[in-house]
DNA sequence: CGCCCTATTGATCACGGTCAAGAGTCGTGG
DNA sequence: CCACGACTCTTGACCGTGATCAATAGGGCG
């Protein structure tokens, strides 16, 4: 769906259309245009086919990943050669902060895995602009302290809720924003079940299987990866009887 | 400031001393002797004796506060009234910048679970730091990744470990930094049994039998709340057999 | 001393993992 | 266009970790 065939891996955009693309990020949204044509010089734009790794962990952080499009798994290996996913990053998200800042080594490893179209800001720009930019550092605050709650929740989910829950509350969570609540919203799985199922802390004959509960009660109903919400007052009180 | 008398919740200590405290903490220590001065002027030190409520989730969040002795549980309350431990922070920590920082109500209830020590210091004052100070706000902003980071190994924690891994990794996390390896290191568990294990995502019974598998094992050696750790090696690299 | 709170121990059960086999689904090439 | 192979998804049978319920044993403290 994608490999229309455009720039080459690291051909740079027109600066402006850059700026305007950096400003779309929250955390760069603060800047002054001067600073983002700085960012936007040492910018690099480039696409990445699923299965491209961005990094494994261990690796030195070269910068700051901003995701415009496809979707990047953000995971952990384990003792046995498996891995856990941590997160799944969307268009609008963007990866490597914390070790940036921490001047630390990736403790993730980042995984393309739908096809995507990334910018990659060297970490000595924005280093220099946590240096000299209070405004900067502010939104980076902002920035990080959303992550803490999103992650807080995350582990909250993990530890309360059981496994047809946490479908349920992942499911209701890819919903877009504000939609109209008369029509039956519909969702689509943005990956491969097994790597949403890892997410969930499933295994993916578990999160099969629950999938199927859920179509059974009524809940749902899957065509293929796209999955309507036939009653989501339902699902997000109690997905499960008791 | 000071010498006031004996006030009984709040009695304030000799302000150069409150500077010293201030200070002692890492996302403190960058400021000036004049912003510590300012800080330790609207800053209110008491004891908070265990059982005491600090605030609950959804209450709006009145300042930042600093334990000097003692523990402090963080926890989730679940749907049957149950709750759930998140965090336990001992002295050294503190709560309440992400609800001060997003402007947001507490997501979680504090509750004091070790006989402590505290500083409060208000809002507004640490708004304004945050709005005229950058070294404050790197410092905030460092205090946060760090933060992110500890969440994220926990959310990893109780991913990919088992129950007596879960313990194991507890148990060790639990021991000074840099402690002679020749002596046999022990821990002294912070709080009653059902908070750590609440903590470790296990109900009190189970940790309870984990206690006494590692036991057997040989592995650690139990008496009351003091637990010598007698294969430290073994315990890190595998607490359980396979 | 007796009471209350905490920690243990036992018996049973369910949620979810593992292993294994079958059913789609899709891309590639003959 | 169909056939093949490689994945991904589903379904089934079984098992283990850890939760639940219940009863007992410590342990501090008024």
């Amino acid at each position: 769906m994608d490999a229309q065939g455009m720039e080459s891996p690291s051909a740079s955009v027109a600066a402006p259309a850059m700026e305007d693309m950096l400003a779309g990020f929250a955390l760069l949204a603060v800047l002054t245009r001067e600073d983002l044509q700085r960012l936007a010089r040492g910018a690099v734009h480039h696409s990445a086919p699923c299965g491209q790794i961005l990094f494994r962990q261990g690796d030195s952080c070269s910068g700051l990943r901003l995701i415009l499009k496809g979707r990047v798994k953000l995971s952990v290996d384990t003792v046995r050669g498996e891995e856990k996913v941590i997160a799944l990053i969307g268009a609008g998200g963007s990866l490597g902060e914390v070790p940036l800042l921490l001047g630390q080594p990736h403790r993730l490893t980042a995984e393309v895995v739908a096809d995507a179209s990334i910018i990659e800001l060297g970490a000595q720009i924005i280093l220099e602009q946590i240096a000299q930019n209070v405004h900067f550092v502010r939104s980076a605050l902002r920035d990080v302290c959303l992550r803490l709650v999103e992650r807080t929740r995350d582990l909250e989910n993990c530890m309360v809720l059981n496994g047809r829950q946490r479908v349920a509350d992942f499911l209701l969570s890819q919903l877009p924003a504000g939609v109209a609540p008369a029509a039956l919203p519909a969702v689509t799985l943005p990956v491969k079940n097994s790597i949403i199922a890892s997410r969930l802390n499933l295994t993916q004959e578990h999160f099969s299987r629950i999938l199927h509960e859920l179509q059974v009660a009524g809940l749902i109903e899957v065509r293929g990866r796209q999955i309507r919400l036939l009653d989501v007052a339902r699902m997000r009180y109690s997905p499960h009887e008791d």
